[in-house]
DNA sequence: TAAATATTGTTATATTATTACATAACGTAA
DNA sequence: TTACGTTATGTAATAATATAACAATATTTA
């Protein structure tokens, strides 16, 4: 292995602190989305005990950019937007729940566009769509 | 006071039970999100006591689509949209919170096209601006 | 009526998140 | 270097949000 290698994660430095580095590679490394006392569980062995501890990694993290919450979960995500700015947009599966990032940077700036259109001075925005995914359709 | 007159409140008829009726018409009039337990502090004096009695009517409701969940809020507002087909779009002030349903039609078409674009089959979506409402930019 | 279904009531408990406070580590200016 | 302010961490307690389980009642329908 060496870093130059492909790879679908992020090459970030954000100075991480000790706690957020061991949540966020937890998160990059499960791909899906992760409750915050699942991942108080997963991290029981890495000296992690208390909620706070993973709360407070989790909102620098989403403050960041670099981690979404998934507000109809209760959970989080690894961003695997290059460019996102805080702005997300996701496929939620409404039998199952699972969930997926949407990449499309086109889609992006129309979702900004329509903001303009529609005379909102808009900070960032999350789009969620409902759908049922490929696996639920089958069964 | 007719029946005919104007009002911005959906007229609706779902055959709701005791407790919806009075969960329904809570939200109506507030016109603003509201939490569950905010609702439950308020119906004590209708008789309703136990948080499932709330939480069992908001579950309907949302699933007929008359109010919504938002849910970076955990809170309900009743849907002031005519033919949102359950699908949501809000203003959102990051500072105060304030939340304002949008209404506009177009916008939902627009969000619609963009999902078929994706190859998306949407049932549904739900649509979130992040802003600094009026009151907030000035203070 | 009787059976099936839907609604309500109630208690207990599960899940998600924060407050409050103590301790430790780090950066930086004197 | 110390002293100071700031940031990060640790820990216990508790608040806020939501559901499970079960009993009782009302409503619909065969």
């Amino acid at each position: 292995m060496t870093s130059s290698q492909s790879s679908n994660k992020k090459q970030i430095d954000h100075n991480l602190t000790k706690n957020q580095k061991i949540v966020f590679n937890l998160l990059q490394n499960s791909g899906e989305p992760l409750k915050a006392y699942t991942i108080l569980e997963s991290l029981k062995r890495e000296g992690l005990k208390s909620p706070l501890q993973i709360y407070r990694a989790l909102d620098k993290l989403v403050e960041l950019g670099i981690i979404h919450k998934i507000e109809s979960q209760n959970s989080f995500i690894a961003c695997s937007n290059s460019n996102c700015a805080s702005n997300t947009a996701f496929t939620i599966c409404r039998r199952c729940g699972d969930v997926k990032e949407i990449k499309n940077n086109h889609l992006f700036d129309e979702i900004s566009k329509l903001g303009k259109k529609n005379r909102l001075n808009v900070n960032r925005f999350n789009l969620e769509f409902y759908i049922d995914c490929n696996g639920c359709k089958i069964n």
